[in-house]
DNA sequence: TATAGCGATGCGTTTTTTGCACCAGCCGTT
DNA sequence: AACGGCTGGTGCAAAAAACGCATCGCTATA
């Protein structure tokens, strides 16, 4: 988009607060870029940086501007996705921030799913957690997001949950693969394997492991569900996960691949809510609308129960 | 603004309907501008517009990438109003579109009290119809309107309104002026100047003449206000207006410049409301919103009992 | 059939943008 | 204090884009 690439170079100065190094991003010169900005704030009347000896910064107005940029982007990639739409070919690109529990088995299936019926569409999945995703949802770097955790931001929509207990995973081997049921004190000394503190499960058993008082004996904490997945098999640890991260037979109580899940009782740790849902008061593009249909749709057939609104 | 011109040329040649005649408005030769529309429909991937032997059209495609286009440039001169605005110079531009009735004593007096405050304002004031106010309001041509009339769209959002009953306006000497006030059976083969059926007055005034089955003498049909105006004082005929349009003292029955007012019962002509109010869910540059401000308070002040929200 | 109006295109010219080399200022290190 | 490394800004020539002219093919109208 020819008539746009002045206020891309802006929003990438802005981004990288240094017009050198945008420069080097955008693959042209310092100079067109700097001059390419210069002119852009004889034309606003303002300058819309701060010129730092370290680089730039964006000023009042700058930020404005900026804002204003993004906001265009978004609208022009609405309006172009809706202009490919009524030509029959649904095109278009689709931005999703998640999670790392829906990145294992959810997501994967839906979007095999939409693109099985719309392979004109190409995804962007970014995972992230809670506040990130808000913050990428506000500043248009991101169309979607699944959010397990807390909502802080009032500009999150909401257009599906679904409420999430924690499980328990470890080895079919493990000891506490016997019970039915997790207590919290059943794993007291045990070695676990933990997410992030950032992470919505980990803050939930945060709080079961306050209440009650009790210590994990973590022998790892690592961002990599990946990582947590294959040292279950490697070692007699515990982890943690909620039922959207596993095969539905696992949730179930059957073993997978070696492995095996086990509920805990919520009177220890509490219930969590997975939200789906995108910057309030936004226009989706229409791809981006037409998969969050789908998610929603998804998610319903799968917890047909827990599902709010 | 360097980076709207390809915008700004489209959207001329969709309200030309034609490149040619487009061209010669924005000052290139056709040639250039029919390259640019090219260029972008090539961008876009699909053609905007349909080739007429006659000129071009809009096609679907089109009409939604105008309908974006003329949305940004709402938002452009919204930020950079608000740019303007946060320098201290409360500058901009504002676009009213109104009735005749308003545009007599009462935009002139609120604009040149705006203005005394905010001299870098301009305004670009347009007469306009109900009808036609809002379709320029939807399209994004105009900011403000001042509607005498039923509201048609429900895209016009109202910010103040005032009731105004219908005034029958005529020289002092006139027979009609002995009386306190009119009723339309007065007014039978009296010879009278009405404005075009267009206009809200006219309106009303056909509600009650329907009512009582009623004809005037039309002596001349104008949608001038200002032939109305003057030619009240050369002949012995009435015509109609409303507070609005009218000096307060001629309003309360004095006569002003050698002409009365007198008030129509109104149980024979329903009375009026005067519409102030913008585009539904649109956020105005700083120095409209601060206009509408203005607007509002002057109508609170003149008509403190008949305002409306 | 002739004509006038429309958008599209080839080509030479003009305007704009870009890249290179270089400057001035600031900062932390030597 | 001097240096090297970083920043944004500028003069100038080359490259690229936009432009205007002349002209084509087409269609509707007279």
């Amino acid at each position: 988009m020819r008539f746009m690439t002045s206020l891309r170079f802006i929003d990438a100065v802005a981004r990288e607060k240094s017009i050198r190094k945008a420069a080097e991003k955008l693959a042209i010169t310092s100079t067109a870029l700097n001059r390419r900005i210069l002119q852009i704030e004889e034309e606003i009347g303002q300058p819309l940086f701060e010129r730092l000896p370290s680089g730039v910064r964006l000023n009042t107005a700058g930020e404005l501007f900026v804002q204003h940029i993004r906001a265009q982007q978004a609208e022009l990639a609405r309006v172009q996705s809706q202009i490919a739409d009524l030509s029959g070919i649904r095109r278009g690109h689709v931005r999703v921030a998640c999670g790392a529990e829906t990145l294992r088995y959810f997501l994967p299936d839906v979007i095999a799913g939409y693109r099985a019926q719309h392979d004109a569409v190409t995804f962007d999945i970014k995972r992230q957690y809670g506040d990130a995703a808000e913050a990428a949802l506000e500043s248009l770097e991101t169309d979607l997001a699944l959010i397990f955790d807390p909502i802080r931001s009032s500009d999150f929509q909401t257009m599906a949950a679904a409420r999430q207990s924690v499980y328990c995973c470890m080895s079919e081997t493990h000891e506490l693969a016997k019970l039915e049921q997790i207590r919290l004190h059943h794993c007291i000394d045990v070695p676990a394997i933990l997410p992030t503190a950032l992470s919505g499960i980990r803050q939930l058993l945060n709080v079961g492991l306050m209440r009650r008082n009790i210590k994990f004996a973590t022998v790892i904490e690592t961002d990599s569900q990946e990582f947590i997945h294959n040292y279950l098999l490697s070692e007699q640890v515990i982890s943690f996960q909620i039922p959207i991260g596993m095969p539905e037979e696992m949730v179930e109580g059957s073993p997978v691949n070696g492995m095996v899940a086990r509920p805990i009782d919520i009177t220890d740790v509490p219930e969590g809510t997975l939200h789906i849902g995108h910057l309030r008061g936004r226009v989706l593009p229409v791809a981006a609308a037409k998969f969050l249909d789908s998610i929603v749709a998804a998610l319903g057939s799968r917890f047909p129960d827990q599902l709010n609104q």
